[in-house]
Parts: C-alpha cells; sequence; structure tokens
RNA sequence: GCUUGUGUGGCGGAACUGGUAGACGCGCACGACUCAAAAUCGUGUGGCUUUUGGUCAUGUGGGUUCGAUUCCCACCACAAGCACCA
C-alpha cells in the first residue's frame, strides 16, 4: 500500500468511528488543547500552520491514551478585509469567497491527519454564531460597556476607506499607494481601559509563558505618578500628568498637545491663534508614521498671552503647544523638565528655554535612578526618587493642587469598523429616543445579501447603501429609525470562539452553563506572538466582563498559552509570494507523505523558535519512516522486550514522555532516531519492541504507525493506552567514567554502576595518560561526582 | 530609543541542577551493491597538529569556579514587537 492510501485509509477509520469526538459528560478528567482558528485565506494553508497543529495534535493523541477526555476543536475566522477585497476583486459575494476558501483549507487539515473534533466546526460568519457575538454586544451595551466617541483613523482619500494600520505602513495606501491622512470618524468603543488593573492582576492566575506576560503588561502600560493643577494667567487651570512630581522645581516651561481643548477655549485670548490653528492644522494631517517615525525633530508653537504659574514659587511659565505631547495619554498636557527629560531637553534646545537641574548629576533622565535634589526648595537633600516623590505629593495634596494617579497606555477598543464583511453591529438609531438595541430576540442582524461592497463615497460601510436594510422601526417607541451601518472587527468573533467549541450547536443560548462548569477554562493554548498582545487583551477582557456580568465561571479563559516559532523560507526570510520562497503544504504531503511532513516539522528546531526551511531535511525524516518499515523484517514473534534492548526502551519511553508533555518535539524524534538505529544493529527484534516504537511515534507519525500496528495484529494505537516505564530499568550497569586533571578531561574508563567514590579516584589515579600528568605534582584536591567523573586538582 | 528573543561545525540543531561541547538529522567524502544511475547499506566527518596523544574552539572582552555553552559584568551583531506614553 503506497503513502496516500494508508493515510486515507486511517483518516477514514478514525473519522468512521467517533475517535477525535470529545464528550460533554464523562468520567475521564477533561483536558482542552486549543489552536488560534485560521483565517481560511485564498492562498490556503501554511506550513506555519501544519507546524503548531502537529505539535498540539501530538499532544492531544497522548493525552487522550492516557486517559483523558480531550477536547480538541477547530474552525475559521472568516470576517474581515481580506475577504472582502478579495470579493470586490473577483466580483463574487466574500459569503461564497469564504465557502470556498474553508473549503479548500479543510480539505489540506484533513489530509495531514490532525485530530481535531470537526463536529464543533464553526465559522465566525455563520449566522448561528454571529447571533450570539451580537447579543454579547448587546450585553456591553447593556451595561454601559460601550459608547459613540469621534476617533481619528487612517483615511486613504482614493480608495476613500478606513485603513488598519497594518495597510497604512509607511504612511500610504497598501493598496493605491497614496498618502494616508487622519480623519475623524464617529466609532463604536468598549471601555476596555475600565479593565486594565483586571488585566494585570489576572495574569497571576495563568501560566502564560514569561515572555507573552511581559508582553502584555507593556501593552497594559501601567505608571504611577500625579496630576498636577497649574495656575494659568487667564483664571483657569492646567491638569498635567507627571510620574516624576518631584522634578517640579525644574519645570521651565508647560506644553499641550495640538488637539488640548484649552486652545480653542482661550482662542480669543491668544494673540497669535492664527499660527496655532496652522499648527494645528499641519498636526493633523500627519499621520502616525510621520508624528512618530520620521520626525524627530521637535515641533512647536508658543501660546501668546497666556502663561502658567509654578504653583510652588509662583514663577510664570511659558505655554507651548507640541506634537510630542499626545491627547489620548494622560490629561494632554505636561510639566517639562528639560534637565531630566531627553524630549523635553530637546524642545528646550530649540526653544531656548531654560534648563534647570534638580537632581544632582547632570542631564540625566529620571528614570535613571536615585540622586540627591538641588534647587528645589523643602527637597533639598534629599537622596531617592521615592521619598522626594513622596514628600512633594505630600505637600501638594496639602494645597490641594494634586492627586496621585496612574496611568495605562492600554486605551478603548474602537469596535467600529466601516466594512460590508463584519458581524452588524444591532443597535438602531431613533431621532426621539436616541441609540437602542435590537432586541434579542430579533437577532441576529443578518448581512443583506447585495451585490455591491464598495464603501460608499464619504466612507461609510456599504451597508449604508441598502436603505432598504438600514430604514428600520425604533424598537421603543415604533417609529422610523436607521440602522447601524458600521460592522465589528474582526477581533470580535476571536473574542470568544473557546467557548463557543464547549457548545457548538446549541441554538438557546451562546453557551450552556453546564458546559462552560464542565470544561472550564483552556488548558493549553498554541498561538504566534503576534497575537500574544491584541488577540489575547481582547479575548481577555471580552471574557472578564462576561465573568463579571455571571455568565461564565471562570475570570480568566486560558490557563496556559505557549506561542511557536514561525518557518521561514529555505533562505532563512519571512515566506512570501514576492520573494518565492512559499512551500505549500499540499506539494509537501504529495511528494513525501502528512507523516514525514509532521515529523520533520516537529524535528526542524526548537518548537518555540523560528526555524528555516529544508526539502533534505523533510526527506531526511521520510528516509527515518521507510527505515522503520524496512524493520518490520527483523520482527520475530515474542511478547516480551529484548533483554538488551529493555534498559533503552525504557529511557525512551521516559524521554519522549517528558518531550511530548514539554514541547520538546525535537528531541522526542530523535530519541525514537536513536532507538530505530539500534533496533536496526541487532539480526532480530521482538514484535514488542517494533510496537513500543509505534505507539511512541504514533502522536507525531499517526498514518503510518497504525498501519504497521494493525499489520502486527495489534489492536489501533488510538485505542491503546499511553506505556509507561520501569523506574528500574532506566540505568545500564555500567558507564563510562570521566577522568580529568584540572578540569580537562585525561581518559575515561568504563566501570560498574556501584564502583564506590574511592574505588572511583583510584582507577582515575592509575590511568596511564593520568599518572603522566600527575607524577611528582602535588595534589589538592580530588573532587568526585558520583556516576559521572573524577577532576584530579594539581599544583 | 525601549522591550523581548537569539548568537554553538558546511547547514538545522543537542547538552539534566555548572560536570565528556557538537546528540539526532542534513550535507559531504570514501567504500559495497549496480553495466550505470537512483535507492539502499557500511565507514568517516569542528579547526590545527608531530594523530592510542596534544592543542584551540559555543558572538567579543573580562570575572566567579577544581570545572562555564550554562552563572555575573561590559560590549557587538541579528530578528521581532512597541514607539515622543510625560
Amino acid at each position: 500500500m503506497n503513502t496516500k492510501e494508508i493515510e486515507s485509509k486511517w483518516q477514514k477509520y478514525w473519522e468512521d468511528n467517533n475517535i477525535f469526538v470529545a464528550k460533554n459528560n464523562s468520567d475521564k478528567p477533561k483536558y482542552y488543547y486549543l489552536v488560534e482558528f485560521p483565517y481560511p485565506s485564498g492562498s490556503g494553508l501554511h506550513v506555519g500552520h501544519v507546524r503548531s497543529y502537529t505539535a498540539l495534535d501530538a499532544m492531544s493523541r497522548k493525552k487522550r491514551m492516557e486517559g483523558y477526555n480531550v477536547l480538541f476543536p477547530i474552525g475559521w475566522d472568516a470576517f474581515g478585509a481580506p475577504a472582502e477585497q478579495y470579493a470586490i476583486k473577483n466580483h463574487i459575494h466574500p459569503k461564497e469567497a469564504v465557502k470556498e476558501n474553508i473549503k479548500v483549507f479543510k480539505q489540506q487539515v484533513k489530509n495531514l491527519g490532525i485530530s481535531f473534533d470537526w463536529s464543533r466546526e464553526f465559522s465566525t460568519t455563520d449566522p448561528e454564531y454571529y447571533k450570539w457575538t451580537q447579543w454579547q454586544f448587546l450585553k456591553f451595551f447593556e451595561h454601559g460597556m460601550a459608547y459613540k466617541a469621534k476617533k481619528d483613523i487612517n483615511w486613504c482619500p482614493v480608495c476613500k476607506t478606513g485603513l488598519s494600520n497594518e495597510d497604512s505602513s509607511g504612511g500610504v495606501c497598501e493598496r493605491c499607494g497614496s498618502k494616508v491622512v487622519q480623519k475623524e470618524k464617529e466609532q463604536w468603543m468598549l471601555k476596555m481601559s475600565d479593565y486594565s488593573q483586571k488585566l494585570l492582576d489576572g495574569l497571576a492566575d495563568t501560566e502564560f509563558l514569561d515572555r507573552i506576560k511581559i508582553a502584555q503588561i507593556n501593552w497594559i502600560g501601567k505608571s504611577e505618578g500625579a496630576e498636577v493643577d497649574f495656575d494659568l494667567t487667564v483664571n483657569d487651570k492646567l491638569k498635567v500628568y507627571t510620574t516624576r512630581p518631584d522634578t517640579l522645581f525644574g519645570c521651565t516651561f508647560m506644553v499641550v498637545s495640538p488637539e488640548h481643548p484649552i486652545l480653542e477655549k482661550y482662542a480669543d485670548v491668544i494673540k497669535n491663534i492664527k499660527e496655532i490653528r496652522e499648527y494645528q492644522k499641519k498636526a493633523k494631517e500627519k499621520t502616525e508614521f510621520e508624528r512618530t517615525e520620521l520626525v524627530k525633530e521637535k515641533t512647536g508653537v508658543k501660546i501668546e498671552g497666556i502663561e502658567a504659574i509654578n504653583p510652588l514659587n509662583g514663577n510664570k511659565i511659558p505655554l507651548f503647544t507640541a506634537d510630542y505631547v499626545m491627547m489620548h495619554y494622560g490629561t494632554g498636557a505636561i510639566m517639562a523638565v528639560p534637565a531630566h527629560d531627553e524630549r523635553d531637553y530637546e524642545f528646550a534646545k530649540k526653544f531656548n528655554m531654560p534648563i534647570i537641574e534638580v537632581i544632582k548629576g547632570g542631564e540625566s533622565l529620571p528614570y535613571t535612578g536615585d540622586g540627591e535634589m538641588i534647587n528645589s526648595d523643602f527637597l533639598n537633600g534629599i537622596k531617592t526618587k521615592k521619598e522626594a516623590i513622596s514628600k512633594m505629593i505630600d505637600v501638594l495634596e496639602s494645597k490641594k493642587i494634586a492627586v496621585r494617579k496612574t496611568n495605562y497606555k492600554l486605551q478603548d477598543w474602537i469596535f467600529s469598523r466601516q466594512r460590508f464583511w463584519g458581524e452588524p453591529i444591532p443597535l438602531v438609531y431613533c431621532e426621539k429616543c436616541g441609540w437602542q438595541a435590537v432586541p434579542y430576540d430579533q437577532l441576529p442582524v443578518l448581512l443583506p445579501d447585495v451585490a455591491h461592497y464598495e464603501p460608499t463615497d464619504d466612507g461609510e460601510s456599504p451597508l449604508a447603501n441598502i436603505t432598504e436594510w438600514v430604514n428600520t422601526t425604533c424598537p421603543k417607541c415604533g417609529g422610523p429609525a436607521k440602522r447601524e451601518t458600521d460592522t465589528m472587527p474582526n477581533w470580535a468573533g476571536s473574542s470568544w470562539y473557546y467557548l463557543r467549541y464547549m457548545d457548538a450547536h446549541n441554538d438557546k443560548e451562546f453557551v450552556s452553563q453546564e458546559a462552560l462548569k464542565y470544561w472550564g477554562m483552556v488548558d493549553y493554548y498554541n498561538g504566534g506572538m503576534e497575537h500574544a498582545t491584541r488577540h489575547l487583551l481582547y479575548a481577555r477582557f471580552w471574557h472578564k466582563f462576561l465573568y463579571d456580568i455571571g455568565l461564565v465561571p471562570t475570570k480568566e479563559p486560558f490557563k496556559k498559552r505557549v506561542a511557536h516559532g514561525m518557518i521561514l523560507g529555505s533562505n532563512g526570510e519571512k515566506m512570501s509570494k514576492s520573494k518565492g520562497n512559499v512551500i505549500n503544504p499540499d506539494d509537501m504531503v504529495n511528494k513525501y507523505g502528512a507523516d514525514a511532513l509532521r515529523c520533520y516539522e516537529m524535528f526542524i528546531g526548537d518548537y518555540s523558535q523560528d526555524a528555516a526551511w529544508s526539502d533534505a531535511g523533510l526527506n531526511g525524516c521520510r528516509k527515518f519512516l521507510d527505515r522503520i518499515v524496512r524493520l518490520k523484517d527483523k520482527v520475530v514473534d515474542d511478547n516480551k522486550y529484548s533483554s538488551n534492548l529493555e534498559i533503552l526502551i525504557n529511557q525512551t519511553i521516559k524521554k519522549v514522555t517528558n518531550d511530548l508533555d514539554n514541547m520538546k518535539y525535537n528531541t522526542a524524534v530523535s530519541s525514537l532516531m536513536i532507538l530505530l538505529n539500534e533496533y536496526e544493529k541487532q539480526d532480530k527484534i521482538t514484535k514488542e519492541d517494533y510496537h513500543i516504537l509505534l505507539i511512541l511515534l504514533n502522536p507525531i507519525s499517526p498514518h503510518i504507525t497504525e498501519e504497521l500496528n494493525e499489520q502486527c495484529g495489534f489492536n489501533p494505537i488510538c485505542l491503546s493506552k499511553w506505556p509507561t516505564y520501569d523506574e528500574n530499568k532506566l540505568e545500564n550497569d555500567s558507564y563510562e567514567l570521566v577522568v580529568q586533571v584540572n578540569g580537562k578531561v585525561r581518559g575515561k574508563i568504563e566501570v560498574n554502576t556501584d564502583t564506590s567514590e574511592e574505588e572511583m579516584e583510584n582507577l582515575a589515579k592509575n590511568l596511564d595518560n593520568v599518572k603522566k600528568y600527575i607524577e611528582n605534582k602535588e595534589i589538592v584536591k580530588i573532587i568526585t561526582i558520583p556516576k559521572k567523573l573524577v577532576n584530579i586538582v594539581i599544583k
């Protein structure tokens, strides 16, 4: 039988016998493995998918054999811009495009023999699924967590469409190449920032990899400081946020963001308002890219006619507006301390502002640490940052001009997209009653079938053009109303899909409480590093909100989160069509077989590290499997391990078991290669020797091992128990003792395991090559490591 | 700039808690089989060397230690993410 036939035979067997279908009630302990569900793009499966799917598949298969009720599901994340653009270009409905792509993807995944539970499959674009996405959005709305706000978006004036940051990188529209500008739009927002602290604290309940935790912590960006009020010469106050209030005596000017309301409020007082308006306009035209990457040089305009007053010494301080201060962080205004802040320093140099040192040690940044306070009145002489900050805040608080304040970089979630291919936001606007939720019994709000998906001229979603859909009645007063035409972002559907898998076809609830209780948290979640911040934070936020309103029983969705490395092209660069280094998994399956491809991707290197593709390496794994097939000729009927192989077999069981548990797939494969090498040296091996090799390799290369196993007359491996090893049979009765002189290896002796330390030393000293070195030398000491080495230290 | 990660043969990569650096695989060389090639099998394979031995070698430079790829300090290179966050 050839590879293809064997693979489809066993894939059919698993499917026909529901081997991988998880039960929602079982006496067995549960375990939930999750891979990030794929975006079914037109280009098909990537070899990177093969890596992570195989890895978790191997774990799942082993866990089932260990007696667990394993949930290992798969679905499709199919809303979003790529599908929409594909549809616009090819003049087909995105629904149809998605259907086609899923079909292709599904076949590709099935050809790999991944043990997914297909009975729970769904797509985020199924009305039966997005009904519940909309339902949950209404929960946010009901609890005051959704609100509308004006936000700047990246806007391509030629395509007349909003762009994501990725599609506008370099300040240029990805599609037409024209310059991207900032345009203000009304957008639905979710109050994610309310959850900043909870998202931070919740990490303690997880076992995410450290680097993933760190990425989340940095993204949330907590900082502690104070808000300080500065009096203005116009009988008003300016509130600033600072993490270093202790440097207040070093403040020589202040800066507000170009969007700061104070500029409009005192437009008639500001003498150079024209100049300022000009600057505001320019700042708005700048894209995020220009504002950060291109223009490092500070720009700004002095605000003539208003000054601030230092609350401690009454000094008048000039006021500027500059775009290096962001409106969306802190209060949109800062006290500039040029002696100790690099940005303020650059600005001061350019605009000739005075620089007053308040921390001894020169132009060090405030963050660099402790230093003695100078030029600071009551703080003079204090030597630690902590004490100085604390004393300053006490003084300011007693004068009621400051409060302690914690800030987060994490912002609210912009939840609107002006696109066709997304979940409609289930709200209607009534002139009389304002925004109203679509009643729950009217969900889902279906995407209408239309012929054109292009955005409107003013950048509204194409849905805005479908008047018969937009015009509706107000659920509250029954009068005329209009539907919200924005749709949800891609991140919405992916924020709760892991819950839906628990109860994928429930048409009464988004997921039943029994299913939630039974499956609990996802035990093991694998995904790319690129999702370690956004997706993972959105999903955690979503889940925590559901928990707070009593809809899910756990505070966190995922127990453990791991990340795989990328598979790079054979030139070591990221695979891309333009570089011509893309490997199509189908081609590899056809040429080498799914088992060899899976084995190779596990063997390619450390799972969490990037690895470059090599056809030759894949062929090596093909040869490894072929050798196992040929090995069958040496098998003789015997139901015990060969006595001379027993130790190695037990060691290999231990090694493979531990390695699969710890994502060390590459060394698991190599230990099986070592076992095979040893088998091949024998004239005969027993059936049981062969059997154990097949079982241990099965999670990685399941088809060929099942086939050979069947040919030997054993029960299917997928229904067997994972093997255990005998603790007493892990050690040989002799080992190679290493003898060193001054840390350098000078000899090796084969000795019995029970050789005493004294004997070890004697044997070592009597080695000819060792004698040479220690003759006529003083032995300072001898270090003896049992079962390892003897090191003789001489002078 | 900041954060994180990574630097080991010709290549992918191993190395437990500080204890033989280079497991395993690829590639390469030679040999066997073959008319021949492929496949397969066998042997060898870090550099240098006076080769049963010696010596150098895990990005660079220091340090701790009987002993360092592993721990500490400083630096260099590459990759990814964030990016004027006060």
